[in-house]
RNA sequence: GGCGAUAUAGCCAAGUGGUAAGGCACGAGUCUGCAAAACUCUGAUCCCCGGUUCGAAUCCGGGUGUCGCCUCCA
């Protein structure tokens, strides 16, 4: 089945051709290792990852890079303020180096929390500078580049277009509040490919122009060359991507190559925060960790974000978050409830939800119809493997990992239930065959206050840990109580 | 000021010309000693005005609101 795509190049869904076969080329930008990356940043590399999974559900082999920003993003993408790196390493009072490979490692184990697939490539900054030179001087040699005092800047008045993604008007932005514009920049719009090191900068290396380092976006260009080829099929990033850091490589690649590195450039749509941008200064720019200690799963993170799409503005609130761990505990009863289930359907209901969810994830990664169609299968009346089986392999794409259902849902015949409970649940037993209702539910509270649930099925009595989303909630505070 | 997006039930949202997916919450029911959990059922004519059309949430024009970018950010 055809796979449109929408790309911001054309603005449009294209049919989706890869140029390599069978293989299928993308590149993404990923994090500058400078910080905790947070709830935003993960819908971008959620999407990414879904974008991979349903290749791979197409059939399709991957060639996937991200990359490491680890040197060369300075506090303004016009290439102005200090490398954020060595800020953050200033502040922490550690180097570079070592602040990259703390946050490095957190922005990893994040990612392996929310079932992130690992690109086949993770390409750090620092580990290409070599390529990066390199680049830099083709541009240079095409007579894209100039050099002033402070770094080495890309003409962009030397190319046929800027810029090609995005609307933007050199004119209008001279009224702009740039205050601390290069004067030595021939164009508002040049920005440097190559910077010269102040004599304080730790991370530098010798170029023809001196100690000095990298641009930010020319990592991107340098790296996805050596990995991907000139041309590749599909690069993805963040919707603020698109006026600077995605329009700087295509120039950077215009002018060292003379094409644009790929036709199909997608983009995420921000995740906002009660209804606006998350900032620092209103204390909502949340990560993986801060959800977990008010009770969300990253996986139910995962799910909240399925339930809009990707091009499309998200409202994260505590609340939302809230309901989609709840849907996700009930996805992972419905699926153990077909699982277990003893029924058949004809093969002929199971190829048709097939073919819609197919339908669904290939016109341009529509994750939300394919919820409704998979919510709609969890709710088949007739509950059998089959079903089980089908959301197994619909998870390829979706990554909600049900396949590990029971261990989230802390079912494993009471296992790991500890001592003190399975004796307060025999006390309870006791006094329910005593007819003791007022000790019986004295200690089903004293149970749920110990993190644990007591069930009463027709079987008897079972407890289970507290799944996750499982209190109530109280949205003035915004956590669990 | 320039650019762009969006406005669908309490909340999050899908749907781009043919009589409104889904999730959560609320309510009702089944179950239960009572609960919880689970399961079942229940809700909107789509910001306003005008137009095109046999027919519009869906296209066009005009309002209004909200949001984003241009300045850090995925």
């Amino acid at each position: 089945m055809a796979i449109k795509l929408y790309s911001t190049l054309t603005k449009r869904k294209e049919d989706f051709v890869p140029l390599h076969g069978n293989e299928v080329r993308i590149y993404s930008c990923g994090p500058t290792v400078y910080n905790y990356a947070h709830i935003g940043n993960f819908r971008t590399y959620i999407f990414m990852d879904n974008l991979r999974r349903m290749l791979e559900y197409n059939g399709y082999t991957l060639k996937h890079v991200m990359n490491i920003t680890d040197v060369g993003h300075l506090e303004s993408d016009g290439d102005e303020g200090e490398d954020k790196m060595e800020k953050a390493a200033r502040k922490e009072k550690k180097s570079p180096y070592e602040i990259a490979k703390f946050y490095t490692d957190a922005f990893l184990e994040d990612m392996k929390k929310l079932n992130i697939e690992k690109p086949e490539i993770i390409a750090k900054a620092t580990d290409h500078i070599p390529e990066m030179l390199a680049f830099a001087q083709e541009i240079v040699k095409n007579g894209y580049g100039y050099e002033t005092s402070t770094a080495i800047y890309f003409d962009v008045s030397k190319l046929d277009k800027y810029p090609v993604l995005s609307n933007r008007n050199v004119e209008d932005q001279i009224a702009g509040a740039r205050v601390d514009v290069d004067p030595e920049k021939r164009n508002p719009y040049d920005f440097a490919i190559w910077i010269k090191a102040p004599e304080n900068h730790i991370m530098k290396w010798d170029s023809p122009w001196g100690l000095s380092y990298p641009g930010w976006h020319l990592e991107c260009s340098a790296m996805s060359r050596k990995y991907l080829g000139e041309v590749f099929d599909i690069h993805t990033g963040g919707i603020d991507h698109i006026p600077t850091h995605h329009e700087n490589e295509i120039a950077q690649c215009k002018g060292a190559f003379g094409k644009i590195p790929t036709k199909i450039w997608m983009h995420v749509e921000f995740l906002q925060v009660d209804g606006g941008k998350m900032s620092k200064s209103l204390g909502n720019v949340y990560t993986i960790t801060q959800l977990e200690e008010k009770g969300i799963e990253p996986l139910a993170f995962k799910l909240f974000c399925y339930t809009a799409h990707y091009r499309t503005k998200l409202n994260f609130t505590f609340e939302g978050a809230h309901s989609s761990q709840k849907a996700l505990n009930r996805l992972r009863e419905g699926y153990l409830n077909h699982k277990n289930g003893k029924e058949n359907i004809d093969d002929d209901t199971i190829e048709a939800y097939r073919k819609r969810f197919l339908e669904a994830i290939n016109d341009d990664l529509n994750v939300p119809l394919a919820m409704g169609i998979i919510w709609e299968i969890v709710r088949n009346e007739k509950k059998t493997p089959q079903i089980a089986n089908l959301l197994l392999e619909f998870d390829k794409v979706l990554a909600l990992d049900l396949v590990n259902s029971e261990n989230y849902m802390n079912k494993q015949n009471n296992v790991n239930i500890p001592e003190e409970i399975l004796e307060l649940l025999e006390k309870r037993k006791r006094a329910r065959e005593e007819k003791n209702w007022n000790l019986s539910d004295q200690i089903r509270d004293e149970i749920r206050k110990r993190g644990y649930i007591v069930k009463d099925t027709k079987e008897g009595m079972t407890v289970e840990k507290m799944p996750l989303g499982t209190e109530p909630f109280d949205i003035t505070k915004g956590v669990q109580r």
